[in-house]
RNA sequence: UGCCCGAUGGUGUAAUUGGCAACACGGAAGAUUCUGAUUCUUUUAUUCUAGGUUCAAGUCCUAGUCGGGCAGCCA
């Protein structure tokens, strides 16, 4: 009823939109798109794995054509193949797939090879483009620099007829990777560096990984971009802000070669806090041995949040959430955290492990008595059910639990205290054996009250102010816990102290490992994200755990009012 | 001493395009609770600076401040 009401209270409002999708809306009216629908792509180069950064960018293009019924392909901008490579093109589908997204086209900036060689003829016929011989750092000398213009190329006026030649020499694998480059005649003064002459093709002799060996010359980003979105009919090509400087460019060869000119629109690109996001960083992280991998789930990667537990809709949710604007903001990690609780709340089903055990022994419940106790599996949706969990003699209950010189406010068991067993009893701590030498806790004897049954109509109604979760202690299954923290402890993994990098600031404790006492009904589990009652969501790990050894990945802890209060 | 872009509570984004600055998250307080979870209620706090235009400016103009991007044959 509230979820009808809290509909019928959004429709009222202004539903919000960012500013690409206003101007989306606005361009749909044009003449131009007359009749078209919103045509968008995402376009990663396949030289990594997908990141949480990533995510908000295939969120805004695929969802900006999901919600108005229009298409968005995928494109892999595979131009340069020295760093490019079949395994990423393969996680990055896998990726977006799994995102919960699906491409209308599948393209390669690499299909359209032939007709941008095409058009490169175009060009040169056009007197508006030129096979230069600078080396590479003559070139960067003859640009000039951010404050000082640059100087014509000396081969800037060659004939038409003598770059043709060129360039079909450059094509045809007669000159030397490095030796000569194709490049646009527009402006060396341009206060725009991006329109001083850009490259358009290099000479480079390197396998790629769909076209071979076919090609020695590959286009350069610019010269690749519009026109492959011109070819796929694209009418709003969505980028990251650091291409902002390169949309006349970008125009510049949609409206010289006249073609089809899409609209390119940028963004700012996401940060989080507590963690790297640049491609270079990630993958010095797996190199260097400071994670497991790619997919090792303390990454901001899309595989590494998989396999820590975080789920597409968390994912999407979050994009949702943090918007899309020009500002450069970085967001919270807890935010992202949020939204993976705020899922996980919804759809994980409940059970009761214990992390850090510590024996308890009820002295009044009779030695071999096993009494099944009905658990509802999620509160939250009631067609989930419900299990039944085996209670005995002795339990295991968690170390934290239990303070023998509690303060007022905790509510969990204390000497003389009482406490609730979740789905259990009511019991009573009546001793508390220690370790004569360490002084360490090993067990605490209790009495139940029979009286007190979870679920039982003839039970009496006392109530108590704390209740804990435990697992029988014959019954409980042994699993490999692995609780992840963030993988940097400061808010800025970029700013470290003087001489050092980013890795001064990895945390040392990012991932603990624990041995678990789960409840028998996790026993032939393969796959799947839990609540463990009172610690935080837990997923199978979907790489090292087997029946034999179950691994349990921690995904995020649960809000945790009482640590907090204890900090104050 | 170039060009381009940006600046709204603690954080992130809105503001019907010049008309009462709002939404979410977080924080705080309380209620409910057999999870100190969830849920619910209440509450907190905002337009970078200085001028100008206007009945009216977060929005327009001018200047400044601060932040970011750009000098790959990377994307």
């Amino acid at each position: 009823m509230s979820h009808v009401a809290r509909q019928a209270d959004g429709d009222e409002k202004r539903e919000r939109v960012n500013f690409i999708e206003q101007e989306v809306l606005q361009d749909l009216q044009l003449p131009k798109l007359a009749g078209r629908k919103v045509a968008t792509r995402f376009p990663p180069e396949p030289n990594g794995y997908l990141h949480i950064g990533h995510a908000k960018s295939i969120c805004l293009n695929f969802g900006l054509a999901e919600k108005y019924g229009g298409t968005c392909n995928l494109r892999f901008d595979d131009t340069n193949p020295s760093k490019e490579e079949q395994e990423y093109v393969d996680s990055i589908q896998e990726d977006v797939r799994w995102l919960g997204f699906q491409w209308n086209e599948l393209r390669y900036a690499s299909d359209y090879f032939d007709q941008l060689c095409d058009w490169a003829i175009q060009l040169i016929k056009a007197g508006k483009a030129y096979v230069c011989d600078l080396t590479a750092e003559q070139t960067r000398e003859y640009r000039g620099t951010l404050t000082a213009p640059g100087k014509n190329s000396p081969f800037r006026e060659r004939t038409v007829d003598e770059n043709l030649k060129l360039f079909a020499a450059m094509k045809a694998g007669e000159c030397a990777d490095g030796a000569r480059t194709l490049r646009a005649k527009i402006d060396m003064a341009a206060s725009n560096i991006n329109l001083r002459d850009p490259v358009m093709y290099r000479v480079l002799r390197s396998h790629h990984h769909r076209t071979g060996d076919k090609w020695c010359i590959y286009p350069m980003y610019d010269w690749a971009h519009g026109q492959s979105d011109s070819i796929e009919s694209i009418t709003h090509s969505i980028c990251t802000l650091e291409f902002e400087d390169h949309r006349p460019l970008y125009n510049w060869y949609c409206e010289n070669l006249g073609i089809y000119h899409p609209r390119q629109i940028e963004f700012a690109r996401l940060n989080l806090s507590y963690t790297v996001m640049s491609k270079r960083k990630l993958l010095q992280l797996v190199k260097e041995g400071h994670v497991s991998g790619w997919d090792d789930p303390r990454m901001p990667t899309i595989c590494g949040m998989r396999r820590r537990g975080y789920t597409p809709e968390s994912l999407r949710a979050f994009c949702d959430r943090i918007g899309v604007a020009k500002f450069y903001s970085t967001i919270d990690v807890t935010v992202l955290e949020n939204s993976v609780r705020e899922h996980l709340n919804l759809v994980a089903n409940r059970v009761m492990a214990v992390l850090n055990p510590l024996k308890v022994v009820l002295t009044n419940y009779p030695q071999d008595q096993v009494e099944l106790m009905d658990a509802i599996n999620n509160p939250e949706d009631a067609s989930a059910g419900s299990r039944q969990v085996p209670f005995s003699r002795e339990l295991l209950i968690e170390r934290d639990d239990f303070m023998e010189d509690a303060p007022r406010k905790f509510f969990r068991l204390k000497p003389g205290g009482e406490v609730r067993l979740r789905y259990g009893y009511i019991i009573k701590c009546d001793e508390v054996v220690k370790d004569p030498v360490s002084g360490e806790v090993l067990e605490l004897r209790c009495s139940y009250d029979p009286e007190t049954r979870s679920g039982d109509e003839n039970a009496v109604p006392r109530k108590v102010k704390g209740t804990i979760h435990w697992v029988s202690a014959a019954h409980a299954i042994k699993a490999e816990v692995r609780q992840y923290d963030r993988l940097f402890l400061t808010e800025n993994p970029e700013v470290a102290p003087e001489g050092e990098n980013f890795l001064a600031n990895l945390n040392p404790d990012s991932i603990r490992v624990a041995t678990a006492y789960l409840e028998p009904s996790l026993k032939e589990v393969k796959q799947g994200h839990f609540q463990f009652e009172r610690t935080g969501y837990f997923c199978v790990d979907s790489v090292d755990s087997t029946a034999e050894h179950l691994v349990f990945n921690r995904i995020v802890p649960l809000r945790d009012s009482w640590a907090k209060m204890q900090e104050k």
